[in-house]
DNA sequence: TATAATCTTTAAAAACTTATTAAAGCCGAC
DNA sequence: GTCGGCTTTAATAAGTTTTTAAAGATTATA
């Protein structure tokens, strides 16, 4: 998989925000979102989404004075218009404001993922964004599939990979064995609850230098996993 | 003083398009222009305009086509596509094209104006000199064609020159076979997944050393290639 | 402490992915 | 048309990963 992109929604139609929430987290984006405008700003500059779906009509403050104060601030990335009024002047204007695009409402959801996957592509060649995870004395490098480990590099399948990453997703949570087979295999898998313990296994054999007594990767019995950072 | 950018204008409608020109023109922009689908991706190719304006129903060749071939050799500027037809899955296809946004017809002149002076604001930054690219103890020569290993001119072949290309601009990532498959052979292809492994053994075999150990053109199993420099 | 439930481990089979070879197809230059 | 180079496919080999089964270990608790 490639890198995560981040995407936050300032949407105060309680409906479509949901919608466009749930459909784009579907499609694998990492979304934040609000239904305030006084809020949103905040939101925008602390998290430095890749992407703002931003509602031209909000109540309290108005799409253009979010999307002029984000720019003044020096916001680069792509802020994207949601409007129901699709008069010429106002597009003008958004433009000047320094919008990235603009969709009218209503708009089909499929073209709008359509458009962002598009978007994202032409974004990701400029982008070294890592997303590499430091825990103990390793790092995780998803992309690669790898670990380093004292300064060596370890491979990792792809499911070992996977689980890894889930993990990292979720220190020091209890993980529920089901939930982490769900994630790992989808839905309707029929796999042995055997082979995830096995995939445990060899995670543990790369990642703990005492595999018997895990530092890191423990279990908890009658419920599943945690793993232990700190 | 600012970068004068380059638009090709690609519409058979020769109202349109003298007004599109003429205007474009008084805006500041360098307009190159044709009425024939079959010429435009000679025009395109030889002039990299900074923006292909693309009318999407042209006699003789589809738009869909030129831009798909436009993506596959390489060409990576914006596509805008112009279309009358607004049916949600044509946009959806289109962006699986690699087309970067559309206007649908009949549209405002000087919203198109305010559009295209917005996106070539975010251009205007990156543009690259020499396409010349050296890694370990080579250079690559993609006009033509060519690689230079220890003073020694090797050959490449279109495809095999394609793929490279795609590598050395991705160096250190790991590329998804389908996204390689995407770029070399375009969007709705037929080709079968083991050629592109042919492909690669004899790129394997004219940029390694020991090709069976490959230092640079490295597999990622499961997933595709990663192409690694230093 | 015995028993049941759960987790771990091992080893081997099954499934899958990539690499290789050889042959056929395609296309342009001559 | 024929030749030669490039591309594609098919078949097969090689190598990895994933899964399962079965046995062993551990833990909870009656």
């Amino acid at each position: 998989m490639n890198k995560t992109f981040k995407i936050a929604v300032i949407e105060d139609d309680e409906n479509l925000r949901f919608l466009l929430t749930h459909r784009l987290k579907a499609e694998g984006y990492d979304v934040i979102e609000t239904s305030d405008g006084a809020a949103a700003e905040t939101l925008i500059n602390e998290n430095q989404p890749d992407i703002v779906l931003l509602d031209w009509m909000l109540p309290g403050k108005q799409g253009s004075d979010i999307c002029n104060d984000l720019r003044v601030n020096g916001f680069e990335n792509m802020i994207i218009m949601m409007t129901a009024k699709a008069q010429d002047v106002d597009k003008i204007e958004a433009y000047n404001l320094g919008v990235s695009d603009y969709v009218t409402k209503p708009f089909n959801m499929d073209v709008l993922v359509a458009m962002l996957d598009n978007k994202v592509k032409f974004l990701s060649n400029s982008n070294t964004g890592s997303d590499i995870q430091r825990f103990g004395d390793m790092e995780h490098h998803p992309n690669t599939h790898s670990l380093i480990k004292n300064g060596k590099k370890i491979e990792l399948t792809i499911l070992e990979n996977r689980i890894l990453l889930y993990f990292l997703k979720n220190v020091n949570q209890v993980i529920n064995r089901d939930d982490l087979m769900m994630v790992v295999w989808g839905y309707n898998s029929d796999v042995n609850t055997r082979t995830l313990d096995m995939h445990i296994v060899r995670l543990r054999k790369k990642i703990e230098d005492n595999p018997d007594g895990p530092k890191y990767l423990q279990t908890v019995r009658g419920i599943g996993y945690k793993f232990v950072v700190d």
